[in-house]
DNA sequence: AGCACCATCTTTACACTGTCAAGTTACACA
DNA sequence: TGTGTAACTTGACAGTGTAAAGATGGTGCT
């Protein structure tokens, strides 16, 4: 009998509070049911993870890992010939698809009381994806001979509240009607906003 | 002795989570906690309303019939005289200090999992807020000669987007380091956007 | 006026939650 | 081989939502 010490129960609880979340939801999900899931008794988490709230916070920055990473990805695979405009559409086509695939996740990450939102390692995560998705836009403004700093980051925030804006939108669509695909597909928010931009001063 | 008959026990309810919201937070928050407030049993609150969701969707409709008055109030305020990009800012201003005035409200409104999103007359009262917002838009569009409705529709979503996102960053820079003035001044984005859309097509 | 009805509120109870304290196990290192 | 200690369990406690059953007193009917 060696179940008493479980290997890795930090990333089993983990990948249990992911399981559980996708399963019940933000509400259904608890400490105890997590600990259930992965095999241990409900005070186990108590060593890895101070609280419920540090256990969400932890998956709060991981799931902003792999966030970062797909709009990375997005951004790298649309090819260099591609337009700035183009590519931007393409990072904010990463982004719906991550709130799609991941609703739980992505309301845990924007919209929950849960994680700890003043965690240092939460802030930077959320912010390297904020930076991620708006890394198009400083070239976008420098091809436009918009040099003014302020400007370029109201142009930023205003590519960010967009994308965001709409993918709450989707997500609301998504909760009250069921999977929802007509939203997915043209991305016209983003779409506009690329024209806008090109637009801009 | 005639406590046993609150009068409108109903209504108390309703104010005493209202007070309890803006206390404790929306995770602080209990239907126990507001009975208490509202000097009645723990259990009086089952008979006005099936449960504690049931509690929060009210909440969540008459904020939202507050909020739309706000939104209303600010666009009938704006002189006529002035230009319905100004309107769209007044709008927008409105949105913003609303978020800013009841940022737990706010949040029940649009991102906390409690309030049935799918009853009927909560998905009215945001439509009729949605509706409020973005009411100028279509005499924008007008103005700019753009009829399809597809686009202005998009056109539409883009500015609602654009103004929530904006509140969500607001709220969230608020919880982070307490109250934030330096957004609540010049609200670029609104401002950008309307260039923007007296540019479109 | 008297009486029955019934909406309103209380009491009681139960399963579930997060979190703490104390006990148990088994691995690692000396 | 023994011991320290990290990892996990057990037990307990206050607090939660909610259901059931009892208490109360206003309302309307006869």
């Amino acid at each position: 009998m060696s179940d008493y010490h479980h290997g890795d129960l930090r990333k089993g609880l983990l990948e249990a509070a992911h399981a559980v979340l996708n399963e019940k939801g933000i509400h259904g999900l608890s400490l105890r049911a997590c600990a259930a899931k992965a095999g241990v008794s409900h005070a186990a988490p108590t060593h890895h993870f101070k609280s419920l709230s540090g256990l969400l916070t932890e998956l709060a920055v991981i799931a902003f890992g792999e966030f970062t990473k797909a709009l990375r990805k997005a951004y790298d695979d649309s090819d260099s010939e591609v337009t700035l405009h183009q590519r931007l559409q393409a990072a904010g086509n990463a982004y719906l698809q991550f709130a799609l695939d991941e609703p739980e996740l992505f309301k845990l990450m924007f919209s929950s009381p849960l994680p700890d939102q003043s965690n240092e390692r939460l802030i930077e995560v959320s912010g390297q994806a904020y930076a991620e998705l708006t890394r198009v836009v400083k070239p976008l403004c420098d091809a436009k001979g918009i040099t003014d700093k302020a400007t370029i980051e109201q142009a930023e925030l205003l590519a960010w509240s967009t994308i965001h804006g709409y993918a709450h939108l989707s997500l609301k669509q998504q909760d009250i009607y069921g999977v929802c695909d007509d939203m997915t597909g043209g991305m016209p928010p983003m779409a506009i906003l690329g024209t806008i931009l090109e637009q801009m001063k």
